[in-house]
DNA sequence: ACCTTTTCTTACCCATGGGTAATATATGGG
DNA sequence: CCCATATATTACCCATGGGTAAGAAAAGGT
């Protein structure tokens, strides 16, 4: 494993043997075992998301059921109808969050102008960068058929915003001289192809960090359609012996990170 | 009850005086509406995959039912089983067509001889050309978690052995100084990565055909990593209009090719 | 303490769909 | 024409899993 494809692990996780409360399998979970749950109802949403999204990744959506993400919550199947309406709701959710994050990528990048390639280039480590994480994955692993109707054309609407961005900012790049003529729908396709497959194969603990990947795959999927002048240096060989990040780093990321953006999204079936 | 409007009265298939053999609906299906069932088992299996493969790739595997793959042939569930021992099975052979194409390019490759470029060149035009038919679509769109673990094996090392050819010609290129010095295993990464993305969105009867894709991405996955004496002119602009390709031409091309691939793959059950 | 609201559990329902058993129909050889 | 074999059909079985109903157990206000 760790070619080209899809490596997916069994999962080992399950260590039933103990039921204390502190338990490493329930020590993320804010229903611990049977008392003190006393959190807030934003707080145990997201521990579902992010439950629902690991096993999602992990089994894929049609074999995970929503006993699974309960278990291993230390909850029941019905209580997750308490933050949720429904499974695909719980799919939507996920999705939205990593969708979220590559917005706040195109709006950023949008704003702080600069040149065509300059703006590709960061696109481009944003966007690998978002691909390396659960709910960035969720992005192009999960398929938006098991969506409700309307909440497809949500996908399909932010699809095209991000598909836009690139053409938009490799147009640009041809127009100011950055980025060498070429057709910028097929280029694009190239280039989300690439950082989209990241999101099948990376997975955190191996020889590159997340952050590491996305600087190495800006230098490659551009210095092939940048102007002459305009190339970097690149191809000093990635280091290989990096310390894998600490594993909490993720989630204190998107925590912080969301609060603002919560009420973005809609609260649906909020009863 | 029994108006016109109801689907498929159970007594509508007996009467063989209104439904005419040639209706158009049965066009493509070996089972003509209710007699003439006298074609070779294998062209029937073939049309079994067809149709599967087909529905898999609208619909989803989950999603398809095996009462609709055989609706479609105009014949019942069970009668599948006659090909087939079930539905991952015929999961799995879907892909292994599709792998016997991609592994027949590198036999071929392989055996061909050249410099490390230029076998990546034609690795990359006979891959991506392969990802936009539907079996080729299988390797990446279908799920390997949902094959039985033996056949699970066999997919991974499948995967392992056209990952090693990427990175092989690459390394191949940077000995004979067709390519620049980088990372082989990234760049396979990169490489595959817009490659197998095809599968995701390339749909016969667009702008382009899937050999004038293929011959684009050969040229924009190489300018990046070939040395620069090596590079093509490339950059011309794609040609837009392109005559979308005459339906049957994908049909053609893969039973005739199959015949001699026929008996490399294992036939199990075959009761 | 008491009542209300929220949250969670136990015990169900039931549609779906893969797979099987028994049987009917076609086919092809002698 | 009859029988053996291959092939299809009808009528089932039943495990799975999303979803719901009813009520227990906290939480919270007063």
């Amino acid at each position: 494993m760790g070619n080209i494809w899809d490596k997916h692990p069994e999962s080992m996780r399950d260590q039933s043997d103990d039921m204390d409360a502190r338990s490493p399998a329930n020590h993320q979970s804010p229903w611990l075992p049977f008392e003190t749950r006393r959190r807030a109802r934003d707080e145990k949403r997201e521990a579902v998301l992010r439950t629902a999204v690991a096993l999602f990744l992990e089994q894929g959506y049609h074999r995970t059921t929503l006993n699974d993400v309960a278990e291993r919550l230390n909850i029941t199947k019905p209580a997750l109808y308490n933050y949720f309406g429904g499974k695909d709701e719980i799919l939507f959710e996920c999705w939205a969050i990593g969708n979220e994050r590559v917005d706040d990528c195109i709006t950023e990048i949008a704003a702080g102008g600069g040149k065509g390639l300059d703006k590709l280039r960061k696109l481009i480590v944003r966007y690998a960068e978002v691909m390396t994480t659960d709910y960035g994955k969720s992005l192009v692993r999960f398929d938006v058929r098991d969506l409700t109707e309307h909440n497809r054309k949500v996908v399909n609407t932010a699809k095209k915003k991000i598909d836009r961005a690139f053409r938009d900012y490799i147009s640009d790049g041809i127009s100011d001289g950055t980025i060498k003529p070429c057709d910028p729908k097929l280029s694009a396709f190239a280039i989300a192809g690439s950082l989209n497959w990241i999101g099948h194969w990376f997975q955190p603990g191996g020889p590159m960090t997340g952050d590491a990947v996305a600087e190495q795959f800006a230098i490659r999927l551009t210095e092939g359609i940048a102007t002459p002048s305009m190339r970097k240096k690149a191809d000093k060989p990635p280091r290989k012996g990096n310390a894998p990040r600490e594993d909490g780093s993720e989630h204190h990321a998107r925590t912080a990170a969301r609060a603002a953006g919560q009420s973005k999204r809609a609260r649906s079936r909020l009863r």
